[in-house]
DNA sequence: AGTGGGGTATCCGATTTTCTGATGCGGTTG
DNA sequence: CAACCGCATCAGAAAATCGGATACCCCACT
């Protein structure tokens, strides 16, 4: 018939990395091979999929539209292995998730402790990383789903809006620390550390700041959690975290307060490979994940709303 | 990975047939090939999907849970061939095309239509812009051709003339219409939109007041059609605008007349890079654009030949 | 009990498909 | 202009698929 599995798996690939040469290594491949594929895929279906033009090359409408299809028929295929494979005795499960540091903080170590005690035989394998990291990763596959800030470029993946979280300022303890909401054009001139600019948060708070006006002294550029904490703690620097990262202990020694008018939130992402379906041990370990996260940013939203 | 195509389809004849043999025959292989490929299956995924008891096989409950899931993966693969077999028809490839507003604002619609159906494996790609930036576009090679109005500096581009379509009087509908050609001198003192210096236009229309004798009273400078329009709808303002841009519905809410003696008229000309032949797929698309211009300009034409 | 028939598994050579490395071609870059 | 990058193409090698022959099993019938 027109269109083997492999044929597909390759197109999907070619379309994901708009190259035949990248799609080849991510498929362990030769780009000769690849090209095959995608040509047998045309000549069979008598549509051109790609356009090669110039240095990089283009899905055509076939192309986009075939693409969309294409997906269904490897997730299809996925679920229909992974539902057989159930049945099978002596199923080694495995897990490989990508986390954001927003998440690690606080919220993996307690559903890690809930998940491991409930399913002592399935391997879990946690890799922190920013989204640029992660969202690689699920494309290639190499993990069953991360947890990133929201961002633009979805081709290749399956997301999800996770959860809203605050994000919080953050200053190092004062004696004289009022709780409740401000405003960041309320708090003079600010010593704010920020992430590089290959954190995606950097744009959303550099936009926020110039919008509210707030007033920022000076700058500096942290992309350690863990430094920024310890930086912010023993000085007159301040910083901006997403709620997620200061649950209960995590505040000690700081000064935290919602930011108001307008409120300032992160949206965390779920993404999965779109050619495949959750693992059933992947599915509970990211319940977890979800039930923890909003326990933690809860106490931070209720903050928010009495003011 | 785990399962072909052809594993899944035999296997789902044989579990239909309840029958190597008759699903052999369904599927014009031998019973060989079928016993082969089930196997394949059964030994990747370490789990039986049949039960070769007695003298009827049965499916175990992992073969029917596969079964489920290996319809949705056919199904799947049925409705991606069938989806991309739909853009079989017509051209393939790829046109870049800029366009002045006064061609998008009626011709291209109907145009794009009538294309993308015919030809729906072709990515279409229309640009908006004045007749400087297009000029400068079809130079860089960056589309496959243009229509601006007709201008001096010719270097490096293939031109013709496309279409010569009246100029038109355009004013708020006022309830007491009279159709049919005017003469500007006559319309007393105008208060008249212009489009500014960077369009060519604009120096045609003000060599034709100057020559004409018109009574300009006031003019203001807008580049933009949708603002000129609604500015001009709403107010005693009057403007020029070619008859491209007024068909049926598009001149509802104003009055619209010919302009006589002399007449006043602009003339489209298309351009392409001096260096390259005109791809099939764009002539097609031109064409319509011809078509449809000519179309929505020949109603103007006629009133005016009326004269 | 022996035999025949329907049905599946397995083996093996032939065929077909798939893969790879080399090479060519067009476009881009320095 | 040369070097380079990326895709297409080709031919030989490797792998898979296929098809016929055969072995095996179970059951029914004699």
């Amino acid at each position: 018939m027109l269109g083997t599995l492999r044929d597909i798996r390759l197109f999907v690939s070619v379309y994901e990395e708009r190259s035949f040469t990248l799609a080849a290594q991510r498929e362990n491949a030769t780009q000769s091979g690849v090209s095959q594929h995608v040509r047998n895929l045309e000549t069979a279906f008598g549509v051109r999929l790609f356009i090669r033009d110039k240095r990089r090359i283009a899905p055509t409408p076939a192309g986009d539209a075939y693409y969309r299809r294409a997906i269904d028929v490897l997730r299809a295929h996925d679920a229909a292995s992974r539902t057989v494979q159930a049945y099978a005795a002596g199923q080694d499960g495995q897990i490989v998730v990508g986390l954001m540091p927003t998440m690690t903080r606080c919220t993996l170590a307690p559903a890690l402790a809930r998940f491991v005690d409930a399913h002592p035989n399935v391997k879990v394998h946690v890799t922190e990383g920013y989204s640029a990291a992660l969202t690689q990763m699920v494309r290639a596959g190499e993990v069953d789903f991360a947890i990133v800030p929201a961002f633009a470029d979805s081709a290749g993946l399956k997301s999800r809006l996770l959860l809203r979280t605050p994000e919080l300022f953050v200053a190092a303890a004062s004696g004289a620390h009022l709780p409740g909401p401000i405003r960041l054009a309320d708090r003079g001139k600010l010593k704010l550390v920020l992430p590089s600019a290959v954190n995606t948060r950097r744009g959303t708070l550099e936009t926020y700041c110039a919008t509210v006006g707030a007033d920022i002294a000076r700058t500096i550029e942290l992309d350690t959690m863990f430094g920024t904490l310890d930086f912010v703690a023993r000085g007159d620097w301040v910083t901006i975290l997403p709620a997620l990262m200061l649950d209960g202990d995590a505040t000690s020694g700081f000064d935290v307060n919602p930011i108001a008018n307008p409120s300032l939130t992160l949206d965390l992402v779920l993404i999965e490979p779109a050619r495949r379906t959750l693992a059933p041990a992947a599915a509970i370990f990211l319940d977890l994940l979800e039930q923890e996260a909003r326990r933690i940013s809860a106490v931070w939203e209720q903050a928010y709303q009495e003011s």
